[in-house]
DNA sequence: CTAGGGTGTTACCGGTCTGTAACTTCCGCA
DNA sequence: TGCGGAAGTTACAGACCGGTAACACCCTAG
């Protein structure tokens, strides 16, 4: 039962949002494309209509979960319009929101993980969309006005991916607890040089 | 051809040598027990004779990675006997050695991502080993003279597990290449405190 | 030499997986 | 009203999965 989402709209929306959140919480490998039909309250055939294989759907549910996190920064620019040091501060208060109890960690992070071989589909399509964040980041940290502002972008983007599989293995109370003081600090002592 | 540790020891031992192997490359879900006994030289009669099941032989390998990790903190107090900011360095730039190009990540970080089911056996392990440690680097930072020995223990877990993590997902060249650089910086800022 | 335990072999069980074929049903639009 | 395409249904293929049963083998300890 906590798997439905069956609010009325196109099959393949229905099709990529199920899967989006059954492979965010319960892994690639872990959820098979009958559940996902099931879930969407639809069927395989339907699926197989409008995505060439799985991996296909894997792809474009990365795709949109990079969409979703795109839309977070629009609301960062939209919330502190021009001060880039503000939507830096907001950044790591989201990242830090983020970091709750039943965090299942980056999708892309985790696909990664999960998809092992080297040639799978998906992957290059992760580097794409991850570099594309690390690059936002940087930006931000240097229009923010920091010098070194492709370190300090890594060490927080370091910060922030280790905190997620951190909360995965120990748990919420192990050193993820400690990542807001840690970013702060970070981004305080880069301002001071 | 590239998954044979077939030399001649006793199956038990082939076969946990084996699966940590190959669990390592391909993933927990990414390998069956078929293809782990048959890489081990042995089949699978062997495997259920010692092992009662995959989960039991997934816990018995993180149990052995881990005391393999532990080997590596005792060749630290070998290298650097009683210089416990010399074996602080050691451990950073040991880290560093681990981050080549083909880098899978730490195995039980990986294992809890592939085992998103939240009372799977191995998860407890999992959490146990990473607490045992983090106290370990904890009392190596404190022994080390350092004030906030705690923060800079997980800062520096922190960064390392998102290095790993970074290196599956955008490569070598990504923000984990700056490691080194970030936890030595991170390492004397804590010292001048 | 012999007994017995560890090991290898083969076959099998029931289940799940991705992906497809053939057919029916439904719904919107002209 | 009727047509066409999208969606649903059922069944299936072929592969793989974890795990077990029954039996043959071999090697070593006594």
């Amino acid at each position: 039962m906590t798997d439905g989402v069956v609010e009325r709209s196109r099959p393949r929306d229905r099709i990529l949002e199920t899967a989006q959140d059954m492979f965010h919480r319960h892994g690639i490998k872990g959820v098979g494309v009958d559940a996902i039909t099931e879930a969407a309250g639809t069927n395989k055939m339907t699926l197989y209509r409008h995505f060439e294989s799985k991996d296909e759907l894997i792809i474009e549910c990365l795709r949109a979960t990079a969409a979703k996190a795109s839309k977070i920064w629009d609301a960062f620019e939209a919330q502190h319009p021009g001060d880039k040091l503000a939507q830096l501060h907001a950044w790591v208060h989201k990242a830090s929101e983020m970091l709750n109890a039943d965090c299942r960690g980056c999708d892309m992070a985790n696909a990664a993980v999960e998809l092992s071989e080297a040639d799978h589909p998906a992957r290059r399509v992760i580097k794409e969309l991850k570099e594309a964040q690390r690059e936002k980041l940087v930006a931000l940290c240097r229009d923010a006005g920091i010098g070194q502002a492709e370190l300090l972008a890594d060490t927080l983007s370091l910060l922030l991916e280790g905190a997620r599989v951190s909360m995965q293995s120990v748990g919420a109370e192990g050193p993820s607890a400690q990542f807001v003081r840690m970013a702060e600090s970070l981004i305080a002592s880069f301002r001071a040089r």
